[in-house]
RNA sequence: GCCCCCGUAGCUCAGUGGAUCAGAGCGGUUGCCUUCUAAGCAAUAGGUCGCAGGUUCGAAUCCUGCCGGGGGCGCCA
């Protein structure tokens, strides 16, 4: 496809530097399948109108196999169309792919590593959190598809004030003392005081804080996995912020930087100089490290030590501000700032009825995680947050998500799923097989639109892995349900016509296998029956 | 004050590094089940793409400035 226009830059090349050769799909089937806009682009330099340029291109073009005409429009495109042949044609690689189908090998085995969630052991996973966890699993799964290698992280913050004062929240718990300034009030830390206090009192019978921080931090990380198990997300590591601080890499680091002249002391505590207005603090006058300088040693050792090409960090919108100087800190340690990519997901509001609830972190108070899987399930909280953009604020409107009706659209690209699966089991006699002059009775508009919709999978799959944007996978899917949809209404699958009926059976396992695929990149399940 | 995200149909949101259409779902109105699942299909109403300039043959899309909403700018996490 490409390689058929680059054949045309030896007539051009002479004049100037090329604009980049660009295939586009039309937006407007009327227009073909794909267009060429370089006549537009080359008209200036080779000052002759776009409409001659166009068709001296057009003459000169050696198509590959699979296109039709081409199409010279105003003010200068050249469009190109599928062959009808063609298309069908594909039905046969399609099936042979299967459940590789859509897969590439874009990634190279590069190793990346995707860390996503890190939410504090000190408490359940909240509704917010859930977001962040979605996207990132998606693109962890849709970079695997693209042949990446790739680890899911969650880093867990063991360590520091949080810590100590969860610790001591237990103890007063227990105790039934008032707890600690600033400390944890919540419910959920008095039940798992009340939890973990037979254990605590044989373990410690001072009930050492840190003792029960450490119980306290286990039992929170085993229920914040079942949660995660239920949105079929597991991480591959779980990497500790205590490990950084083993007085070797954690010492290495501040020397470096030190050697840079980037760190000073000053008023007690220990700066990173930033250069800019204001420096950022490593460490507190307490001498305890920031999260800043945890977050230093650990992309450090992720990009450095363990070999990571990239990174791709999920974070909250909220974090927004610890991004630059991450990088910058990065980038004087000599490592490119480029190799780090955070994705920033947006906030989370919560309709229910008329009423709207924002979901903020800070403000602490929420639905958690577990009550929503328990209200809603796995598969509504995992589509309706890939049909928004991560960077877009969204609603999640939860009296929607419970339906279990047509009005939900999660059903929609599920009930597609399934109407084709009822189909091949009840054709299952009648379409043994087909062969390829039984595929060119497929020609009606609704077969021919569900192939080219099918045939954009492979594209869709490698432009969320390139561009990190995993609800690209929602929206295609819903316009490959609706195609299915389509056909299934206006081509009548089994009927006594053999040879027809084994022909649409090949398509609708192409299909299936097609939006299958698609649910299972998003992981969400794709029922038979419903 | 500075930085980031957003502003597109009544509602929730796609599209946005130019040309070739302003779109989807929900909600409104109206049709379609004797045949493989109507959790579906089809039709219809509904928008100065926040405002104002600018660049261009062409701007929802790029630039500038405003307005509005959200988030950040801690020796908090």
């Amino acid at each position: 496809m490409r390689q058929a226009v680059e054949n045309i830059d030896g007539w051009a090349a002479a004049t100037t530097v090329l604009p980049a050769v660009v295939v586009e799909r039309t937006q407007n089937p009327q227009h073909g399948d794909y267009s060429v806009t370089l006549p537009l682009k080359l008209a200036r330099s080779l000052r002759q109108p776009p409409l001659v340029i166009a068709e001296r291109l057009a003459g000169r073009l050696e198509l590959p196999d699979g296109f039709a005409e081409v199409a010279i429009a105003a003010p200068g495109f050249i469009n190109l169309r599928l062959l009808p042949s063609w298309l069908r044609a594909q039905l046969v690689p399609i099936k042979e792919a299967g459940t590789q189908w859509g897969r590439s090998s874009l990634g190279h085995d590069i190793p990346v590593q995707v860390e996503f969630v890190s939410s504090n052991p000190t408490g359940p996973l909240l509704f917010s959190h859930a977001r962040g966890a979605v996207v990132g699993d998606v693109v962890a799964r849709v970079l695997e598809a693209s042949r990446f290698k790739v680890q899911r992280e969650y880093y867990v913050n063991d360590k520091g004030r949080q810590i100590r004062l969860f610790g001591e929240s237990l103890r007063a718990r227990i105790l039934d003392e008032p707890v600690p300034e600033g400390g944890y009030q919540s419910e959920y830390v008095r039940d798992l005081a009340q939890e973990l206090e037979p254990r605590a009192r044989e373990m410690s019978s001072s009930l050492d804080p840190r003792v029960l921080a450490e119980l306290g931090m286990e039992q929170t990380m085993t229920s914040i996995r079942e949660d995660l198990r239920r949105l079929d997300i597991k991480h591959d590591q779980e990497f500790l912020e205590s490990s950084l601080y083993d007085g070797r890499w954690d010492g290495e680091t501040w020397q470096e930087l030190r050697s840079k002249g980037r760190v000073v002391e000053r008023d007690g505590a220990v700066w990173f100089v930033t250069g800019a207005d204001k420096d950022e603090v490593l460490f507190k006058r307490d001498g305890e490290p920031t999260y800043f300088a945890s977050d230093i040693l650990y992309h450090r050792d992720k990009l450095e030590r363990r070999g990571f090409q990239r990174s791709i960090d999920v974070w909250g919108a909220d974090h927004q501000g610890q991004v630059g100087r991450v990088k910058q800190a990065l980038e004087v340690l000599g490592i490119d700032p480029a190799r780090l990519q955070v994705l920033l997901v947006q906030l989370v509001s919560v309709k229910r009825g008329a009423e709207a609830v924002r979901m903020s972190r800070r403000a602490g108070v929420g639905i958690t995680l577990k009550e929503m899987l328990d209200e809603v399930g796995p598969d509504p909280v995992r589509y309706f947050f890939l049909l928004r953009s991560a960077d877009a604020h969204m609603q999640f409107d939860v009296d929607l998500a419970k339906q279990q009706s047509s009005d939900n659209p999660v059903y929609y690209a599920q009930y597609a799923h399934a109407r084709l699966a009822n189909v091949l089991a009840f054709g299952a006699d009648a379409g043994a097989d087909a062969g390829v002059s039984d595929l060119e009775r497929l020609d009606s508009e609704w077969e021919l639109e569900l192939m080219r919709v099918m045939l954009r999978w492979p594209d869709v799959v490698r432009e969320a892995a390139e561009s990190l944007e995993p609800h690209r996978l929602a929206f295609y899917t819903d316009e490959l349900a609706a195609a299915i949809h389509r056909f299934y209404k206006n081509c009548r699958v089994v009927t006594d016509d053999r040879p027809l009926t084994a022909a649409r059976l090949q398509l609708c396992l192409a299909a299936r296998t097609t939006i299958g695929n698609a649910l299972g990149l998003m992981g969400v399940s794709a029922p038979d029956r419903m």
